[in-house]
DNA sequence: GCTATATATTTTAGTTCTGTAACATTTACC
DNA sequence: GGTAAATGTTACAGAACTAAAATATATAGC
């Protein structure tokens, strides 16, 4: 297998890839977007409400964004009464992202249409295929965060 | 299979598609941005590198964006001379976008090191991995792209 | 041929996020 | 204990793109 056969066919699973990924979050965005929310800011939602209060460092590797991304996506969630920040107590620098009560309900009201509408969107799949697309992007996904 | 592990199985395949994602085009980033370039004004290059002088509309399902975006995209190019903008003999609202000499000549220079970049990003799939992977997210995104 | 509808592109205001600097705090090192 | 380096978060300017409206042109329908 010569190098440019595998550089082509990179290539084109890149450009599949890119392709698949616009086509689900579009899905997505227009899921979350009927509740008045960005794919970012239903992030920060689903992971306070899966993972429990996160220190905003925590939060920011979970739904990958910048440190400015957070404290703006946190500053949008508290305004609407769905997030608060609460100090932590080990460590003066740093603030914890709760989920208020409304914020849970809220959450709770909204994630079964989202979980449909992702669900559906990976339905062409069978189980065992999708499974294996799971691994595959997996290791993809630790090999080029990392570079190991 | 209960709908509900099929909607479990479902998030999590999204969770780890998105964070691939965001991997691989961290790093398609980081390469086209040595160069002074956007991810997706690379990709109008690229497009018409391989593809030849294309519509704006044409441009714009290549590379999914709005049609705002390509005329930001163009004018940005054109503005750095790697890209002309040419009247379409047949449709008087129309223009085609067509790579200059200078263009031509640095997408030549640059791709070579991109594809390389992104070849190593998968490169921890075998060929036939490679394949699968390609042949399961070419299914999701006709899918997911058109409900279909 | 005429009118209604659709479409290619641009303009313009706006949104969402990022990069960077700043500041307070913590950690590392001697 | 003291100093240098690192870090958690925010402020702020800016980048990169989008949505929607506008305009000229093309197409559809009669």
């Amino acid at each position: 297998m010569p190098p440019r056969d595998a550089q082509t066919e990179s290539l084109r699973l890149w450009v599949v890839f890119a392709r698949a990924h616009a086509a689900v979050a579009a899905r997505a965005q227009a899921d979350v977007a009927r509740h008045g929310l960005t794919v970012a800011e239903f992030g920060v939602l689903e992971a306070l409400h899966h993972k429990g209060p996160l220190l905003l460092s925590e939060l920011k590797e979970k739904i990958l964004v910048s440190n400015a991304g957070v404290t703006y996506l946190v500053d949008r969630l508290e305004g609407r009464g769905l997030v608060v920040r609460r100090r932590c107590d080990r460590d003066r620098r740093a603030y914890y992202a709760h989920l208020t009560d409304d914020g849970t309900a809220f959450v709770e009201r909204i994630f079964p249409e989202h979980a449909a509408a992702i669900e559906e969107a990976f339905s062409v799949l069978a189980p065992d295929e999708r499974a294996i697309a799971t691994e595959l992007l997996r290791r993809v996904g630790l090999h080029a965060a990392n570079g190991t």
